[in-house]
DNA sequence: CAAACAGTTGAACACTCACGCAACTGTATT
DNA sequence: AATACAGTTGCGTGAGTGTTCAACTGTTTG
């Protein structure tokens, strides 16, 4: 997130159309909502998470299973594996050394298949 | 994005449910759609260019009016503008000397609406 | 207890990126 | 032609981040 605190309160330029800004303003959910929804979207906007949570959309996988399906190391996979269990987007349950992961969001489904239908439109 | 080019086929652990791995791998999309997708979400990953488009969602406005409503430069708002005609996510229309952006996709709506439902649940 | 192994974690590094600044383009007005 | 202004763009910078490496935890097995 780069916007750290200060929110400048200016601009550069005069306003054109001051009606429409004012309509607009009162139309647009919080500040705050927008900056979530932001964050949710950051979640997703990395290839590799993505296809962690496309993988366990068919099956709840083990850490060494997803890399082995991805081809990358344990520890990048445990890495981004701790951001999806802090979005709360993944659920894990141990058994003996194993620790198995599977999705803890239904909404996971439909935001997919929201970008889906835009990305293969082109 | 980190993964540039050399893809690494191997990974430093052994194969704990290969039927699983092998079963999800007929399951997934191709690489490069999930490749498509991250991409599409990252757009929507910052909070400059969220509130652009949900503003846009109730009007067509110009770089000025943009800039004023979220208190920035217009060229913060220009840079940002850039990415999202990139991507077809807005158009644009010029009358004088103002640009007027505004969507150019269907899907935006519905992307969000997606994303609305987890960020409010929590 | 010791060895083996699944998984986690912190530091370091390379890379990405949003923003402001300043210079620029393009259009309208005088 | 000159001025004014909306908008764009290249550059520099500070902040953020995905991966690797190495050291660690926790559990099972001999």
């Amino acid at each position: 997130m780069r916007k750290t605190g200060y929110e400048i309160e200016t601009c550069d330029c005069n306003v054109i159309n001051e009606e429409i800004i004012a309509q607009v303003r009162t139309k647009m959910p919080d500040d705050e909502i927008l900056l979530n929804l932001a964050d949710l979207y950051k979640v997703f906007s990395d290839s590799t998470r993505v296809k962690i949570l496309c993988a366990l959309q068919y099956s709840e996988m083990c850490v060494c299973d997803i890399a082995s399906l991805l081809g990358m190391t344990k520890s990048a996979i445990s890495h981004q594996l701790r951001t999806l269990r802090q979005t709360r987007l993944v659920k894990y349950r141990r058994d003996g050394k194993v620790v198995y992961y599977s999705l803890d969001d239904e909404h996971v489904g439909n935001i997919f298949e929201q970008g889906m239908l835009h990305v293969r439109e082109r």
